[in-house]
RNA sequence: GCGCGAUUAGCUCAGUUGGUAGAGCACUCGAUUUACACUCGAGAUGUCGCAGGUUCGAGCCCUGCAUCGCGCACCA
């Protein structure tokens, strides 16, 4: 009897949660659960460590992309007879976090420094338990196959207890100092920021030039200028040639008479403006290096908020913003003001979270020593042990690496894993501190009080590969490191793909992947990146609603190579949601068609036809399986969809209406037979795709009676092999 | 300034090692008690950014240029 729910078209909602039940009870997505006939305990193994989903909001379509992407990796590997373990977990995610929440607060009108830090860490904690559950349910919807009992958290305390071994390890091999150093400050967010968080904007600014004695200096910040008491040209400038290094020189500034200093310092640029230039230590990196260099004085000149200290004078306590145009008119006042070129053109460094500019703090800050951690990492990668896809991210990396910097780990905000060390009150030193064992300053025996600050977040992501993996003693990471395939955004190929590898070889003298696939941005339907503010988001839920997972699956997968953005149009997948259909009515036919024909698993038979049908099926599924091993997933699956729609269903099955109705008995036979094998063959072959449909249709016509029978842990449709 | 991409049909994009240019959507004409209207058949649409070069042969390899996008960079 063919079932009765063939004959209505395909239902993707009222499939979809129950087949995922099937799975998930199945226990198949832990790899340990698998059916030892077909996974023995020599099998194989495939890991992919999910990127932790920021657990701050809700799915977009970007992690619609990362779940149909690595759920066709493993539903492949897995069909094929490796272990596969896909290890779902949430990330904390920091700043971020911290930054959507604060969002929250201005809109009811609270300020994240007018709350006690312990309040409001708890507040966010709760804000973010909150979202994982929805994020949750909704990576179950994408169709998933990931291990659930392995979940993790960036808050676990088993990961906090890495993250804290390998600060520990680091600080004991000197690669971890606390510096007094210039870092990116943003007065909004009041957080010190690595260079990775800063975005350059061309801006077009007025731009003075000052009398400053008898030089004349250019800036386009002449707010900062107060403290300003050094005057530097480079050692070769024959303009300056009388005034010597270190000579005194009286002049009239801003706010009186000062006494300026002559610096001479190669790094000035004698074709720049006038060649002369004063210097702001305190909240310039430049300026910063030269006064290290010299060992000149350095003078806070602007506060955490962003606004004028007393050094300012009648300025004090007013935003830099509002301070710019009175200072140049005072200037103008005391005839220092010479000229102003109104329309100048240069880069200005801001938040890349709210676009305010950034100012350079000096701050006691702990920073990680990147060099050897790079020089490592660029052996390995270019020895050839991590393969990029697509591969000019690996000369993207390369670059990276080879001019990398020192990486300011500390934040100041709450929300974040606390950093575990303690701070002298009286020299400001401070002592990496696990176990709560260090009493006075070893220094100075000044009194000690725990660091406030929180690590960046990327700094514990960084090390989510081996420390999700139960680094060093457990099962998984001796079966599992180093993963397969490291899938993720291009976006973060230096916040956390460099990193991981840096600190993945460090820990555990591996690299933590063998493979990197960067996907591109997933972009509306006019290539235009989605936001908020423009209204064009993309929800994922929306559409698979619509349209059903599957449909949205292939709209992802479909089209989109690696590293490449993909414009998401809603007719793409409509498309393939009429391809979901043509596919269950495909079934449907053959399921009729064959009715009370016993499957024989190797028919040898065929009639010539149907041979070399037979062997047009067997090319077709080699290829696809080539394109499987290289990672070409778009190409697979359009081969797959053309084979289904315009061979089975428009040529096969339309000449076998003829064939079954008035052809001999072996060539019906011959004809039953094949079609039975094709669809055998080809519900395999689609199921990483579209495991519902596929899993749906093979439950109904093969009725298993045993969970081993699933089409999810069934053999992949071909023994041919790709290119690994 | 340095580096990395992209440029192929009206739109969005494929094109794996060089061998007669493809898909989806859109478009035109036709079909209809059908496995499927979430359908089928037929069709139109391309100097593959420009200029050179290598080759029997180039969308693909090499050189240069243009346009767009991105990343990196301490010029006050």
């Amino acid at each position: 009897m063919i079932p009765e729910k063939l004959l209505k078209p395909y239902n993707p909602k009222e499939t979809e949660e129950r087949i995922y039940k099937l799975w998930e009870e199945s226990g198949f997505f832990n790899p340990d659960s698998l059916p030892t006939e077909r996974y023995p305990l020599n099998a194989k193994r495939f890991s992919i460590v999910m990127p932790p989903t920021n657990a701050n909001g809700s799915l977009h379509a970007g992690h619609g992309l990362v779940m149909a992407v690595e759920d066709i990796m493993i539903r492949y590997k897995r069909m094929r007879g490796y272990k596969t373990l896909w290890l779902p977990g949430l990330d904390h995610a920091g700043f971020e976090t911290q930054v959507v929440y604060e969002k929250q607060l201005e809109k009811e009108g609270r300020s994240r420094f007018a709350i006690e830090p312990k309040k409001l860490y708890e507040e966010i904690l709760d804000f973010t338990l909150n979202n994982s559950a929805n994020i949750k349910s909704q990576v179950r919807k994408m169709g998933a196959s990931c291990d659930w009992s392995r979940e993790k958290f960036t808050l676990d305390p088993d990961i906090v207890k890495t993250v804290y071994t390998t600060f520990k390890k680091l600080g004991d091999d000197g690669l971890i100092y606390r510096g007094n150093r210039i870092v990116s400050w943003c007065p909004k967010h009041q957080t010190s920021f690595s260079d990775l968080e800063i975005e350059d904007v061309e801006k077009t600014e007025p731009f003075y030039y000052l009398k400053y004695g008898p030089f004349t200096i250019s800036t386009s910040r002449p707010e900062t200028k107060f403290g300003d008491k050094y005057v530097v040209m480079h050692p070769k400038d024959n303009r300056y040639e009388k005034y010597k290094d270190g000579q005194k020189i009286e002049l009239e500034w801003i706010s009186g008479k000062i006494t300026a200093t002559v610096v001479k310092d190669e790094v000035i640029d004698m074709e720049f403006g006038t060649g002369v230039m004063t210097i702001t230590p305190w909240h310039d990196p430049v300026d910063f290096e030269i006064s290290e260099r010299h060992g000149l004085l350095k003078e806070q000149i602007i506060d955490e908020r962003g606004k004028l200290l007393p050094i300012a004078g009648e300025f004090a306590g007013m935003s830099i913003v509002k301070a710019r145009p009175l200072v140049v008119e005072k200037l103008k006042a005391k005839g220092l003001l010479e000229k102003v070129d109104e329309k100048y053109k240069h880069v200005v460094r801001t938040c890349y979270k709210c676009g305010t500019t950034i100012e350079p703090q000096i701050r006691n800050q702990w920073f990680i020593k990147m060099k050897p951690l790079a020089e490592k990492a660029l052996q390995k990668i270019n020895a050839g042990e991590i393969t990029y896809i697509p591969e000019h991210y690996k000369k993207i990396t390369v670059h990276w690496l080879e001019n990398i910097r020192d990486w300011n780990i500390s934040r100041q905000i709450v929300w974040g894993i606390p950093i575990p060390a303690k701070i002298c009150a009286a020299c400001g030193s401070g002592f990496i501190d696990l176990e709560n064992k260090i009493g006075t300053c070893e220094k100075c025996g000044g009194e000690l009080t725990p660091d406030k600050d929180t690590f960046d977040t990327w700094f514990s992501s960084g090390q989510w590969p081996f420390a999700v993996l139960e680094f060093p003693d457990g099962n998984d990471f001796k079966n599992f490191y180093p993963t397969d395939v490291m899938e993720t955004a291009g976006e973060i190929i230096f916040f956390w793909v460099a990193r991981m590898i840096m600190l993945g070889l460090y820990i555990t003298g591996k690299v933590p992947f063998k493979i990197v696939y960067l996907h591109g941005l997933v972009l509306d339907a006019k290539g235009q990146k989605m936001s908020k503010s423009k209204g064009n988001v993309i929800n994922p839920l929306d559409l698979t609603a619509k349209y059903g997972t599957d449909a949205f699956r292939m709209g992802l997968v479909i089209g989109n190579t690696p590293g490449t953005s993909l414009a998401l149009s809603e007719d793409k997948i409509r498309a393939y949601k009429h391809f979901a259909n043509k596919f269950w009515n495909i079934a449907r036919f053959v399921i009729e068609n064959t009715e009370g024909e016993t499957t024989e698993a190797h028919f040898t038979e065929y009639s010539p036809k149907d041979a070399a049908l037979q062997k047009e099926l067997q090319t077709a599924l080699s290829d696809v399986t080539v394109d499987m091993d290289a990672y070409r997933f778009y190409l697979a699956a359009e081969k797959l969809y053309h084979y289904a729609w315009h061979n089975l269903a428009d040529r096969i099955l339309e000449e076998s209406k003829d064939i079954l109705k008035n052809a001999s008995l072996e060539e019906k036979r011959s004809r039953k037979q094949f079609l039975i094998h094709t669809l055998d063959k080809i519900l395999r072959a689609l199921h990483p795709f579209i495991p519902f449909v596929t899993e749906e249709i093979w439950q109904l016509w093969k009725q298993p009676t045993a969970k081993e029978q699933m089409l999810m842990v069934a053999e992949w449709p071909t023994a041919a092999k790709g290119r690994p």
